[in-house]
DNA sequence: CTGTTATTGTTATATTATAACAATGTAATA
DNA sequence: TATTACATTGTTATAATATAACAATAACAG
């Protein structure tokens, strides 16, 4: 399920390999700025790449930080269950791969029995680096 | 640790007020707007207010839809922990009150053994009402 | 080729959030 | 009281993030 599609448009392709190439999340208006040298000028062509992107689980939005990263979990084979570790001083993100957590939350009930089809789990704290 | 602070400020209140009264998130500029007849004009006023009442755990924002909503959970000692339910039809928001879940989440250790002092979970899913 | 759908290019604008600085209020204390 | 320190407020402007709308082009199945 991590692939749903198996060829991406030039855009996409021009904006999963500027992501891809960094360790780090991006901020969309940085990608921009990247891809302007490819030909890409306006915010919509980014902004609908990445919803692509999104969508086929290619990249993840760290919703914290209104930021993009590429996804390296090659055990992340449900998309939407996503979790990341954040540092808070050094903003250093990592996506966690841990099928343990994923198993837990992805067949968490609420009181009323519902279950949830998709997650996004962001951790806070200080990276060893920073300690 | 819910409440770190006795006493909220004028503009502190009013913000708190208009969020509490409403069942669901709301909007930064939708909270503007309704405080203006009580003389709050301009956005910096809300946002302080906002990060305030964030930080002090009085209200929460629901990251993956800039929205802030107020915390009636009155287990919720732990303001840094939070949990929430999303029906991705109707946009209803609960927050969830899961002492079994954020024991687990709270406990959580990474591959190499590091612990968080704060985390953010969303659920996404369709409601009863909306099924 | 023809119709259909996805993708792209483009301009403008909407939405969310913060910088910067002056003014005022609040409270402890010299 | 006068002095200081600090939190809060008011205000203007602007930064940062994201989408609407529509025309043009490409991709592709029938
Ligand atoms: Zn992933
Ligand atoms: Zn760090
Ligand atoms: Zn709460
Ligand atoms: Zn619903």
């Amino acid at each position: 399920m991590a692939q749903k599609k198996e060829y991406l448009s030039k855009n996409q392709k021009i904006v999963l390999d500027i992501i891809e190439k960094s360790s780090q999340p991006m901020k969309a208006y940085s990608i921009l700025f990247n891809v302007q040298k490819k030909g890409l000028k306006a915010p919509p062509q980014v902004y609908r790449a990445l919803d692509k992107l999104v969508e086929i689980g290619k990249i993840h939005k760290i919703e914290s930080r209104n930021a993009f990263i590429a996804c390296r979990n090659s055990a992340c084979t449900i998309t939407n269950a996503t979790a990341f570790s954040i540092c808070e001083s050094c903003e250093d993100v990592k996506e966690i791969s841990s099928s343990k957590l994923s198993k837990y939350l992805s067949n968490f009930q609420d009181k009323e029995g519902m279950k949830y089809n998709k997650y996004n789990l962001e951790f806070f704290g200080i990276c060893k680096k920073c300690k």
